[in-house]
DNA sequence: ATAACTTTTTGATATAGATCAAATTTAGGT
DNA sequence: ACCTAAATTTGATCTATATCAAAAAGTTAT
């Protein structure tokens, strides 16, 4: 069902009945277990995933280590957006971290939908755009924030995703490290 | 002489007469002295901003110190993305630091240029995922480089802007302090 | 329930880079 | 060329958080 992605792309353009249709037509359902991998290193990430249930994370492996790059839940998107973008290979992990369910899109597809509906290239753009936006406060955020104001922005801003990620995967992502968050959450 | 800037967009696009010819409508042509400011905190930053020639950078306040957020040299862009996108006003400051010749284009005639022309709604798609993509690249560095590397990295891709910016400025853009970049600099 | 593993917490130490302070070099204006 | 101010360098501490190590708490399978 694609009911909620057209929900989601609503929220940015109007959808008419034959985008609908084509959207249908190029999404791909698909489900993942827990622990189980949508993409791992080595290949082209070929899809971006509208994620419909469940939650994802994205990491990358620096000298044995798992760094966490991203989660994302019901409503957001996921992908390797280099890789995506450029077809060049990434040395990253897209793992689900609960039951998930998620709309697959094609890069080739997806381009072709963008040539014949210039609303959806309109979509795409202001999609593009929130999440630069994103990643400006991330980098704020990375420069002049303490271990514990990571936190607590993440709390804030991180929905209820805090209860379902495992600490060790937050404090990679937050950039600190696990025995850091441990004590930051331990204040107050 | 709007040229430049039509090189530039057909670097993603073709570009036809008739898009010529409103860009040439649209554009601002202006001219700022070295040192002078382009934006300034409590208005909205309705312009963004390509570069002719000269540098520019962007950059605002924070106890009393001033944080870069970036250099802009000659064939790029520069603006307070958020305030020019969202329409609220920014904190931040946008000057010179060489005599630049910039063209304005300002949000509501750019955005009914995208409505008038799909292919340049599709240059702003790919203009802002390049931008994202630097970010990305950006978080990397501000994660995982030492002084050092930040250091490194720039005089690498920041091409011939190490010899235009001073030492203070680029040290707050790198996320470091300017007594440890002049410390770094003297290594090796 | 118990064993085996994983995740989280707690403790002790090390370190890169910040901060504070002052000297030196460079650059702009008259 | 000279004077003043700004930019850069050099030196001496300080601090937040990483790192290393081990204990405690939680989870999963038998």
């Amino acid at each position: 069902m694609i009911a909620p992605l057209i929900k989601h792309i609503e929220r940015f353009i109007p959808v008419s009945d034959t985008l609908t249709d084509r959207l249908a037509k190029i999404a791909r359902l698909q489900k993942v277990k827990k622990g189980k991998f949508l993409h791992k290193p080595g290949t082209v990430c070929h899809f971006t995933y509208f994620i419909n249930s469940g939650i994802v994370r994205i990491y990358y492996k620096k000298s044995s280590k798992e760094i966490t790059d991203n989660f994302s839940a019901e409503g957001e998107w996921i992908t390797s957006v280099y890789s995506f973008m450029t077809n060049v290979p990434d040395r990253c992990y897209i793992q689900a971290l609960e039951d998930s369910e998620l709309i697959a899109i094609d890069l080739q597809q997806l381009e072709q939908c963008f040539m014949d509906f210039p609303e959806m290239e309109r979509f795409g753009r202001m999609l593009i755009s929130k999440y630069f936006l994103e990643q400006s406060e991330r980098i704020i955020s990375f420069r002049f924030h303490s271990a514990s104001e990571k936190y607590q922005y993440f709390l804030r801003v991180g929905k209820n995703k805090i209860q379902r990620v495992p600490l060790g995967m937050l404090a990679s992502f937050l950039g600190i490290t696990q025995e850091t968050l441990s004590r930051v959450r331990a204040e107050k």
